[in-house]
DNA sequence: CCCGGAATATGATTTTTATCATGTTTCCGG
DNA sequence: CCGGAAACATGATAAAAATCATATTCCGGG
C-alpha cells in the first residue's frame, strides 16, 4: 500500500472544495484565501488521534486525504463509531458551534492529512458570510436525520440486518476500489461491531455466515460485496 | 384535568420568548412582531398529528402549550420516540432548514397549541438576523449530540438502564408536579418502550420492578421518583 | 353505573445476543 | 523468514430480551 508522505502536507484548498461534500466549497472566494494562508495541516499516522472526547475545539478541521472516525466512549469504555469522515469532509464543527467540549474522539483509520482553521477565522467568516452559514445549517440537519435514523434502526433491528446495514454504510462511505466489488476501507472486526453497537464475536459470526452464503467476501481485512441486491435485502432497507 | 380551550389560542410570542428554551427569544424585536402578525396558531387534541413523516415542510411551529413527541416509523410499523417537545420550543425546523421532508410524525402527548410560521417568513428573518441564524445552528449541534449520546446508550446499555434513563429524561424535560416527585406528564408503557427501544412488556417488567423496589410508584399513568439517587445509580449514569 | 375495549400486568417459553473458552490465522518487527 | 502478539474464528454456555399466552385493571361512553 503506497502511503503519502508529509511531503504530501499541506495542500491547496481548492483540492478539497472540488467535493461537492465540502461545505468550504460554498465560501466566498476571499474568504477561501484567508483559509489558505492560516490553515495548518498536519498528517496522521494510522491509529492516531485528532482530537479526544472532552477536550475543548480551537477550530475546525477539514480531512484532505485518508479516513477518520468518530467514536464515542461509552460509560464500560466500550467506543461506539458514531460518524465516518471521508476527504473534503468538515470535521469537528458540532462542538465548535455548540460551545461544548468535543463529545467524541476523531482517530485516523488510515494515514490521514488534516487542515485546521482557526475559531476566530471560521467564525469570523460564518458572520460575514450567510450562504456559508446556512450551509452549515444544512449539514447539522442532515447529520441529524442520519443520527435520528441510525437511532430508530438501533432500537428497532436485529443485530444480522444492522451488520449488513453497517456494510452498506461503509460502501456508501468510502466505495468501491477499482474492481468494483470490494470496499475501499480497511475496518477491523471490532470497528465494524462497533458501528452496529453488539460484541466482536457476534460481528464476527454474522460476517462469516453471509461469506459462507456468498453475499460477502472476506479475505483478510477486505470485504467485498458479491451480492448487493442479497446484502440490501438482509439489512432490510428502503431506501 | 383543566384542559384549556379555543379561547386560550393566538397567544402573544412574549409568552414564549420568555422561556430561555426559545430560540426565537433572540429574535429582533421588529421580527417578534413580524411573526406576531403573520403566524397561525392552531389547538391539537391529545393523540392527533400536527406534521406527518414524509410530508414536506411549509413552515416551522413553535409549542406554546401542552406536550408533543416527535416519532419516526420503523420499517416493521413500530414506532420510536426521537425527541420530546415542551412549550416554548420550535418544532420541524430539521427539515425545514435541510430542505428535506419531515423525517418524523409530531404527535400531541396532551391538548396543545401550536403556533405555525411560514418558511418564507422564516427564512427571510434568518438572512437578516445572522444571531438568530447562530442560535439556529447552536440548537442543532445541541440536538445532535444529544442523539449521539443516545445512540451509545442504545447500542452499549442494558434495558434496565435505559428505562431507568428514560425516565430521568423525561422527568429532566417535563419536570415534576408541585409534590415534587410525581412526573408532570402521562406516558403509556408502550411510550415509554418506544423511548427505551425495547418491546412493551419488557418496559412494564422493568418498571414493576423499580416499583416494587420502591424506586418508583405506578399509579396508572402517574409515575413519581420516590428515590432519584437510587433511580441514578440503576440508570448507570454521570452526567 | 355498567359495559367493553384498551392498557397494564405477569407467567411460560423461545429466540437472540453476550460471554467465556479455546483454537487458528494473520501480520508486523526484528 | 521467524516468533509472537493481535486479530479472527468458532464452539459451548449463560444471560438478556422478545414473544406468546392469559389475566386483571383501568377508563370513557352509553
Amino acid at each position: 500500500m503506497a502511503s503519502f508522505q508529509h511531503h504530501d502536507l499541506d495542500p491547496k484548498c481548492s483540492r478539497c472544495s472540488e467535493r461537492f461534500t465540502n461545505v468550504f466549497c460554498r465560501a466566498k472566494y476571499d474568504a477561501l484565501q484567508d483559509i489558505e494562508k492560516e490553515k495548518i495541516c498536519s498528517f496522521y499516522k494510522k491509529g492516531e488521534v485528532i482530537f479526544k472526547e472532552g477536550a475543548r475545539p480551537f477550530g475546525i478541521f477539514c480531512l484532505n486525504r485518508g479516513k477518520i472516525k468518530l467514536v464515542k466512549t461509552g460509560d464500560d469504555g466500550r467506543e461506539h463509531i458514531v460518524r465516518l469522515v471521508r476527504p473534503g469532509d468538515p470535521l469537528g464543527y458540532r462542538s465548535l458551534l455548540s460551545g461544548d467540549k468535543y463529545n467524541a474522539s476523531a482517530i485516523a483509520i488510515e494515514d490521514s492529512g488534516v487542515c485546521f482553521i482557526p475559531k476566530e477565522l471560521f467564525i469570523g467568516i460564518l458572520a460575514k458570510d450567510s450562504d456559508l452559514t446556512f450551509e452549515m445549517l444544512r449539514l447539522l440537519s442532515d447529520d441529524l436525520k442520519k443520527a435520528e435514523l441510525q437511532l430508530t434502526h438501533l432500537a428497532q433491528k436485529p443485530v444480522r440486518e444492522r451488520v449488513a446495514e453497517a456494510l452498506l454504510f461503509i460502501k456508501e462511505t468510502y466505495g468501491f476500489e477499482s474492481d468494483g466489488m470490494t470496499i475501499n476501507a480497511s475496518f477491523s472486526r471490532e470497528d465494524i461491531a462497533n458501528i452496529v453497537g453488539t460484541a466482536t464475536e457476534t460481528a464476527i459470526r454474522l460476517l462469516s455466515e453471509l461469506n459462507k452464503d456468498s453475499i460477502i467476501k472476506l479475505s483478510g481485512k477486505k470485504i467485498s460485496i458479491l451480492d448487493l441486491e442479497k446484502l440490501i435485502k438482509v439489512a432490510n432497507v428502503f431506501d
